[in-house]
RNA sequence: GGCGGCAUGGCCAAGUGGUAAGGCAGAAGCCUGCAAAGCUUUUACCCCCAGUUCGAAUCUGGGUGCCGCCUCCA
């Protein structure tokens, strides 16, 4: 039994999604105006976990997740940069799904443009406005948030205290400090609407792309901690008085990067792009570091951390690569899983995303698969092998080596290759695997010969180029660090 | 000021009343020509004080420290 953290009622509670086994999960996406950092890395990263396990426990799940194209600071990026909001937006939008790609994150079943629901949030603040939720000002439209009793529900924060502490701007336009814009005058960059050209405010976006894409109820919204207040608390007072029923079931959230105790983020100018981390360390490192902490707790992120993280999930891949090198590949796991491991991962799954009872999991099962490696018990190999690797799967991790092409294999070696005397003018014509396959020869006849000042600079010189040997009874392997 | 969260071995971390999972790092040993990988062994009165209980890291109250939101933010 699925339970959740609900960041509505504060508590654990069991999941029953509104509609048998269907579930709607909704996730705000990026803004799409610079590089995507570590801190985003580790949202979407958490939910794409999270759609996993879904799947896996056979919820039959629509993922959506938003793009938002129209912003102020990709306008005045555009700006800087003398283009257009269009030319910004496509550029890194394209770099994030890159990102994403790279760290192996699902790509949502739906990925709208907030460009591309203009309509659909224009009828929704027409709705407020005949409602009387809502009224238009000089070109802007405020949403009045004393109108909306439930307001602050989500964030615990009670309207008065709101007032007494209220940072936000006061305009001469709103009726109240606590009114937040659903469309905002544009004459440069807006678009057309009943109240002349203009854009839409930020929150209004998720709530109309939520419910064209999806349904005017959803089981699940997701996002960073930091959209509680105000975005997530706004989205319910728009889509609530709107359509005139409960906006989300389980409302999840959660945590963030840290470094220095201090989060990460683009204001403060502490982050580390994805595609900077992802020059030192690899996908699957990066996720193990993120799923080592229980999605809504911090996580402090520094080198050492990383450098651990990328130690202990080589175990786990070096299990699954040796064990599968051991039984004679994929084809022959098993699909039908079973077993106590198995039924751990899915309790600690269970209890609100447990991740770090589920890589204990993982790691029991190392053991178990280099035991029946050890033991040469090919039916134990197997039976742990497959629940090793299906549940590594789940989480998300890629495991499968990334195995260099011989051309890439070629680039690589030529940097030692003046080091290696007894290749021949010919082999060094040969493609990357029969070279190595030539250097690999060579050592061993070094070994046997108990040459030993030939074979360990032979290997030395491949270390140096990120390629680690191992040598079993059988044989020798070569792979990348 | 209001609201929310966190405090467990050198580091990371699980734990939701019954006597401290797991990972990293370190140490010792096995294996190995040496490595790599693997295996074995190895380190904790859980921030402080008081209370509830036969029994608390876990519940209650009070401290202390740290973080987040209240403005754009994943």
């Amino acid at each position: 039994m699925l339970k959740l953290q609900n960041t509505f009622s504060n508590t654990l509670e069991e999941f029953i999604p509104i509609n048998g086994n269907k579930v709607n999960m909704y996730v705000c996406g990026p803004t799409v105006y610079d590089y995507p950092h570590l801190g985003h890395a580790r949202c979407y990263i958490t939910w794409d976990m999270v759609l996993r396990y879904l799947r896996f426990s056979g919820y039959d799940v629509t993922y959506c997740r938003n793009v938002t194209d129209v912003d102020d600071k990709i306008i005045n990026k555009a700006k800087a940069e003398n283009t257009t909001t269009e030319v910004i937006s496509k550029r890194y939008y394209d770099i994030f799904s890159e990102a994403m790609a790279k760290l192996n994150v699902t790509k949502p079943d739906i990925e709208p443009f907030a460009t591309k629901t203009i309509g659909e949030m224009i009828s929704i603040v027409k709705d407020l406005i005949n409602n009387d939720f809502a009224y238009e000002k000089d070109g802007d439209v405020y949403f009045r948030v004393k109108k909306f009793k439930d307001y602050g529900k989500l964030s615990k924060q009670s309207i008065d205290d709101l007032m007494a502490g209220a940072r936000v701007e006061a305009s001469d336009k709103k009726e109240d400090v606590l009114d937040f814009a659903l469309w905002k005058k544009d004459e440069e960059f807006g678009y057309n609407s009943p109240w002349g050209k203009g854009r839409p405010g930020w929150h209004i976006e998720c709530s109309a792309m939520s419910r064209k894409h999806l349904a005017k109820q959803l089981d699940i919204h997701a996002g960073g901690a930091d959209l509680i207040f105000p975005h997530h608390e706004n989205e319910i007072a728009q889509s609530e008085c709107a359509n005139g029923c409960r906006f989300v079931k389980y409302w999840l959230h959660n945590g963030f990067v840290t470094i220095n105790k201090e989060k990460m983020s683009k204001s403060l100018k502490n982050f580390i792009t994805i595609q900077d981390l992802l020059e030192k360390y690899n996908a699957d490192t990066i996720r193990f570091f993120i799923l080592t902490n229980h999605y809504r707790m911090p996580v402090e992120f520094n080198d050492e951390a990383l450098l651990s993280a990328q130690n202990g999930f080589k175990r786990i891949k070096n299990a699954i690569n040796e064990g599968l090198k051991f039984v004679g590949g994929k084809e022959k796991l098993s699909e039908n899983i079973e077993g106590e491991e198995l039924n751990k991962f899915k309790e600690g799954m269970d209890n609100d995303f447990n991740t770090s009872v589920a890589l204990s999991v993982l790691f029991d099962l190392c053991g178990s698969v280099n035991q029946g490696i050890a033991e040469k018990n090919t039916e134990k190999t197997i039976k742990y092998l497959s629940v090793l690797s299906k549940l590594s799967d789940v989480l998300g991790f890629k495991i499968e080596k990334e195995q260099l092409t011989a051309e890439e294999l070629k680039e690589k070696l030529s940097e030692i290759i003046p080091e290696l005397d007894f290749l021949t003018e010919e082999d060094k014509t040969q493609d990357g695997y029969s070279i190595m396959d030539k250097i690999i020869t060579a050592r061993n006849l070094a070994r046997q010969e108990k040459n030993w000042a030939v074979s360990d600079k032979i290997r030395n010189s491949l270390d140096k180029i990120g390629i680690i040997l191992k040598d079993t009874k059988e044989k020798t392997y070569w792979e990348e660090k």
